[in-house]
RNA sequence: UGGGGGAUCGUCCAACGGCAGGACUGCGGACUUUGGAUCCGCCAAUGGAGGUUCGAAUCCUCCUCCCCCAGCCA
């Protein structure tokens, strides 16, 4: 063991490691409490990160919670989909799976013991009332009549709220705090509330449910939380969570702290736009490769590794940020380059007739999988008299800096030949460029001159009699503006027209006969592109992942913009 | 006019009284059988005013700006 420590990598960490060299724990325990009322996004992910991987490098534990004391927005749906996003992340909770229903009765007996102290009160203000009550940010509240009740009648009201003798609304649970704080959460905040509603995991056992404030200390505490870590707006409500821990007979005493949640740009992450885009279709479900949930980025092919390595290069702190979505997308690259296996695919066809390869001859050229991989091993690439190449690749009239194929000109066809186009086939009727008539020189098979000549573009190609028809659909970022709604205060106003295309006349090389959804290859020269799960065997389907850089691409667009 | 937080390159994060550093972005260049990748370089910041100190992003005072809070949501 080094006697010098390494610097903690953000003020979380800092308190984390100092709480342990003060040996104030043995071993700490973190937590994951999301609500199963929704999907988990890159937000979210950030927490789990935080949360699971402090665990780990301090050698202690993270549980996963579903914080599910709202019968009325949660669902076993989401707790299926949770739990599957987190493992999908790469973290797992072992046998620590928690729920806060699980401690619904430990919670009640809590609540009686707050009753018995004199610290909580049955108040029957209507909702309205105990709004009007509450006062506002600059003005104190007022007392609730009901305030001062004596023990045995707040006792004999609450177990007859648990007994289910009143309808919604009739009473609540409230700790008797002050009503004059500066603080509204400690103007008597309420601890349970009465639902009759059905609790996907309890059925119809309690119709009384603790709200958050009371439900998260205590859970915390029951589980030996030694640090709670949650997102800022929750600042002000430590001061209530401390006094429930203080309040309550509770075997030990978690520390709650407040970290910044993450922005980012050209999205948007609140759970409110996220369920409105997807009700209001402008995206097809909650896993839309363009949606920055786990599941979309899932099916848009990120992967785990990528966002786990970007929720480390982002930091904690406890500003507001809002985080480039360039950052992402590189740390998307990043992993997927050295990992993906190369292919090639024609997005928009062109064809090109090799007028001096001999007709039905066939060859089988090498090509590597993975330049970054030795390990990743060759395959065989068939390669004819016809072929299809990208109708970007080529310019009847070559601007500067356009080192592609253009007439008469020679490039080289990636891992075949060089091939120089003679001829260019037009439609009689439209002036459309059907087809290229080209010859190759046999000489330069694997793609070097013997003479040493040199050309200055390497193009990417399939066999036509070979291809593999594909669907790929391209993916944009959803939005156009980097902050949603900032010029308009409406966000789908900024809803990218572009974000998704589809190419339904696509090439692949057959290697990809069989490709599996989930997997992901680099199309060479284009991007990164995710096998969708509606893809079968004869009807391919790609998502595209990320794009590659395209310097001809950068320059054109710089071009559009000075004229 | 209440309470709680926060201000460092365009963006995110560091610097814990001692040369303001890294990453992303952008812009150049080298290399290249992916115009990919890789490599090299450049641009670029301590909100403002005072004070303490040999020395301040850091400590003190005042000011300015931004965010959160008035659910029986979390």
């Amino acid at each position: 063991m080094s006697t010098r420590a390494v610097q903690p990598r953000d003020f979380i960490r800092q308190i984390v490691a100092d709480d342990l060299a003060a040996g104030k724990y043995q071993r700490i325990i973190t937590r994951f409490p999301p609500e199963p009322n929704g999907y988990l996004h890159i937000g979210h992910a950030k927490s789990i990160c935080l949360n699971f991987g402090i665990a780990q490098e301090f050698g202690g534990v993270c549980n996963l919670r579903f914080d599910d004391t709202n019968p009325i927005k949660e669902e076993q749906e989401y707790v299926d989909a949770i739990m599957a996003d987190v493992r999908w992340l790469g973290f797992d909770w072992e046998d620590r799976l928690f729920f806060a229903s699980d401690y619904f009765q430990q919670m009640y007996e809590y609540a009686l013991h707050l009753i018995k102290t004199g610290k909580a009160y049955v108040c029957s203000l209507s909702p309205e009332e105990i709004r009007e009550y509450r006062g506002t940010l600059t003005e104190p509240g007022k007392e609730s009549p009901y305030r001062n009740r004596p023990v045995e009648e707040n006792l004999e009201l609450f177990q007859r709220m648990k007994a289910g003798e009143f309808p919604d609304g009739a009473h609540v649970l409230r700790a008797k705090i002050d009503m004059a704080s500066g603080n509204l959460n400690l103007r008597d905040p309420v601890l349970y509330r009465i639902l009759h509603a059905r609790h996907h995991r309890t059925g119809d056992t309690w119709c009384i449910y603790p709200l958050y404030d009371f439900a998260h200390p205590l859970s915390d505490a029951l589980e030996g939380i030694t640090h709670s870590l949650c997102t800022l707006e929750f600042e002000d409500h430590r001061p209530l969570y401390d006094w429930v821990l203080e309040n309550c007979p509770v075997p030990c005493r978690p520390r709650q702290y407040e970290f910044a949640r993450l922005n980012l740009s050209y999205t948007v992450l609140s759970k409110r736009k996220l369920v409105q885009l997807v009700q209001e279709g402008h995206v097809s479900g909650w896993d839309d490769p363009r949606l920055p949930t786990l599941s979309g980025m899932r099916r848009r092919g990120y992967p785990p590794a990528a966002i786990r390595r970007f929720c480390d290069l982002i930091g904690v702190g406890k500003r507001e940020n809002v985080v480039d979505v360039a950052l992402l997308e590189y740390c998307v690259r990043e992993e997927l380059n050295r990992t993906a296996p190369r292919v090639m695919a024609v997005l928009r066809p062109l064809k090109v007739v090799l007028t001096n390869y001999p007709e039905g001859q066939v060859e089988e050229l090498e090509a590597i999988n993975n330049p970054e991989d030795p390990a990743a091993g060759t395959r065989p690439v068939p390669f004819s008299r016809v072929l299809y190449l990208e109708r970007d690749d080529f310019l009847e009239q070559p601007p500067k800096k356009f080192y592609r194929l253009a007439p008469g000109r020679e490039v080289r066809l990636r891992y075949a030949y060089f091939i120089r186009c003679e001829e260019v086939v037009k439609h009689p009727g439209t002036g459309e460029i059907v087809e290229l008539r080209c010859t190759y020189d046999p000489a330069t098979k694997g793609g070097q001159a013997p003479d040493g000549r040199k050309v200055k573009a390497t193009l990417h190609w399939v066999s036509a009699a070979h291809a593999v028809p594909a669907e790929v659909r391209l993916y944009d970022r959803l939005f156009a503006a980097p902050e949603p709604g900032a010029a308009t205060g409406n966000f789908l106003d900024d809803l990218n027209p572009g974000s998704l295309e589809v190419l339904t006349t696509c090439w692949v090389e057959p290697s990809l006969t069989r490709a599996a959804p989930g997997e992901i290859y680099q199309f060479e020269r284009l991007g990164y592109f995710c096998v969708d799960r509606d893809s079968r065997e004869g009807r391919l389907v790609f998502n595209r992942t990320a794009t590659l850089k395209d310097v001809w691409a950068k320059l054109q667009q710089a071009q559009q913009q000075e004229a």
